[in-house]
DNA sequence: GTGAAAGCGCTAACAT
DNA sequence: ATGTTAGCGCTTTCAC
């Protein structure tokens, strides 16, 4: 069997050796303990870098169950929502010195705990759910510590779990408001699948907007995240006699499926009928397309999930869960505002800055 | 300081203990080895599935040196060619009980070895590349064992590394044979950065295409592989009097970034210029863009690398290196065989799928 | 076929 | 301030 790829390193013992002192002594001073003599603590630095030691973390993982290694759980790698936020994730994760594994779910339980399984085995201090759906009870039943765990993009059940997660509701409420002002009554909401909260949340938040207008004809269809779910949406719609004149989708990926479904039935993007994703992607930023969405700040969510489960890992076993709701930001662009309905259409391409109400 | 998440997890000397036998038995029962009785073996079986006993990796990995971990370095995850990659990765390895970390080294050397120092001693097993540029002598040094590296996506130089790469040049050039026997002449490639095999392999094969017909004329100008690199060949080659019919792109991100440069200036694809990608990835495969393309078959390469590297690890240390070069495959759709130069455009925007000349 | 015991490289009491 | 020693959970000779 191969043996990892530790070299034929030095150890500890060949340190305190080198520098004439214990073994203790010289873990003191990798540690940066305090009780050691400078000039002691000199020699043995000396030697550290004479024989270019590096402490072995596997063996520093058995006897003191710190491996700085940390799980990213997302449903699936490969929807470009989640690569930006394992950006972010990772390179904060860097600054403190942790490694990130990335596993997708594909939403599926047992995937989530396959993988745990491994993994907790393997070590790993924490855990990022960007996904959590029904597998929340089994991660957590699993980890035993619920502070070892913080939830992002998706919200948790329950009150006792770390999040932090943007104000989805206030998003896609604020996003139907503007499309109502701009003069739309009949609108269709292609929606996610209900276990995800954000799906959830975004529904609500369409709905409760278009509760505010009396003669507001809110049309809601299923769909998952990927960019097919929006296709079978458009058939159902678009043949009927009274169209939406304005979409929204759950998130970018599944409004270019809509585009592209619209596209193929002759209906033009935004001259035929208004569109509007959600997350903002940088895909969608493209003038190719020009789509209007709600941005999420991706990047700061994913950073701030490593604050607070870092925060969680060294502070004191009965902390208070840390709880976080980002606000969201409009972005108005032609999908929406090139629509010649009602009010005067910008005609440019150039993003307006909406700031979502911020309820946090 | 904060525990790994191992539970209270039983140990070997709790299962040794309820079934009545030695830890040294227990341990060749978990490894499946030979010389140990049937009963003995049930009854050890028994014990580990009443207590749910798990062995423990980090234990397993200080003393046999093997981590299971495997590292998957690529130059930007947020480039959609990657998670695509880092899927097939990360499935092949699961199915061998590897787990993988996925590092972004943005093509920096400095940022491979930054990965590499901490990853090393983290102890893994061994590393996939899969964009190698000027880093490769850093990583080879630092990993010690060539054995223990594979790369991918773009070739190594020397003889005695491990790869697996598409046939970049063949692929390339006979996608320029193609629009050349459709009667373009002028023709533009966006090439990608030098120190990259497969960019320096697509630009071989253009041009090597070119100079197979009389008074074809090669356009070329030099690009990162992000989508913003195209722009620049646009500004330049749009406004001079003698413009090309016909752009390639280094990569499907990069034609996706040219698009939208010639769509600011009004030209529009094809009908105006034929525009053609190269990878393959999932989003161009969308009837928006109906791009044409050079598909990489990236999961296969994915899953072979995984392979590769495997069968090194447990093969001799003395092995021959592995080296592999995959066919491509030509995605003809509408946004060249839109272009109503000569030929018979086909008008519809199925793919027709055309081997590119395996060589291999 | 099975068990006892010596580590793997480190940390953390507990001495001194 | 520094050294000694007992493990962390497992694998692996080496006896029996």
């Amino acid at each position: 069997m191969s043996r990892a790829l530790t070299g034929r390193a030095p150890t500890i013992v060949d340190v305190a050796r080198h520098a004439g002192v214990s073994v203790s002594t010289v873990s003191r001073v990798v540690r940066d303990h305090p009780d050691v003599r400078a000039d002691t603590r000199d020699r043995v630095r000396s030697a550290i870098s004479a024989l270019g030691y590096r402490p072995s973390p596997i063996a520093r993982a058995l006897v003191s169950g710190q491996t700085r290694l940390l799980a990213l759980l997302v449903s699936d790698i490969a929807n470009p929502f989640y690569p930006q936020l394992a950006k972010s994730v990772e390179d904060e994760a860097k600054r403190h010195n942790y490694t990130v594994i990335i596993c997708s779910t594909n939403d599926r339980t047992a995937e989530t705990r396959r993988y745990l399984q491994r993994l907790l085995r393997q070590g790993l201090d924490g855990v990022i759910h960007a996904s959590v759906a029904r597998d929340q009870d089994t991660l957590v039943n699993m980890i035993g510590d619920p502070r070892r765990v913080v939830f992002t993009n998706r919200r948790p059940t329950g009150s006792s779990a770390n999040y932090i997660v943007s104000d989805n509701r206030a998003g896609a409420k604020d996003l139907t408001m503007r499309l109502l002002a701009r003069g739309h009554r009949r609108i269709g909401f292609v929606a996610g699948p209900p276990y995800a909260s954000n799906a959830r949340d975004r529904l609500a938040g369409f709905l409760a907007a278009m509760a505010e207008v009396a003669d507001a004809e809110p049309l809601v269809a299923e769909s998952d995240f990927s960019s097919d779910g929006g296709a079978r949406a458009v058939d159902q719609w678009m043949d009927a006699p009274a169209r939406p004149t304005a979409l929204i989708a759950i998130n970018d990926s599944v409004a270019l499926g809509i585009w592209e479904a619209l596209n193929d039935r002759g209906i033009h993007v935004p001259t035929d009928a208004a569109l509007a994703g959600f997350d903002g992607v940088r895909l969608t930023a493209s003038r190719l397309f020009d789509l209007t969405t709600v941005d999420q700040h991706i990047d700061q969510m994913g950073k701030r999930a490593v604050q607070i489960l870092l925060r969680q890992l060294a502070g004191p076993p009965d902390a208070d869960p840390i709880q976080q709701v980002l606000p969201t930001q409009i972005l108005l662009r032609n999908s929406t505002e090139g629509w010649p309905g009602q009010g005067a259409p910008n005609g440019g391409s150039h993003a307006r800055l909406v700031p979502a109400d911020p309820k946090v």
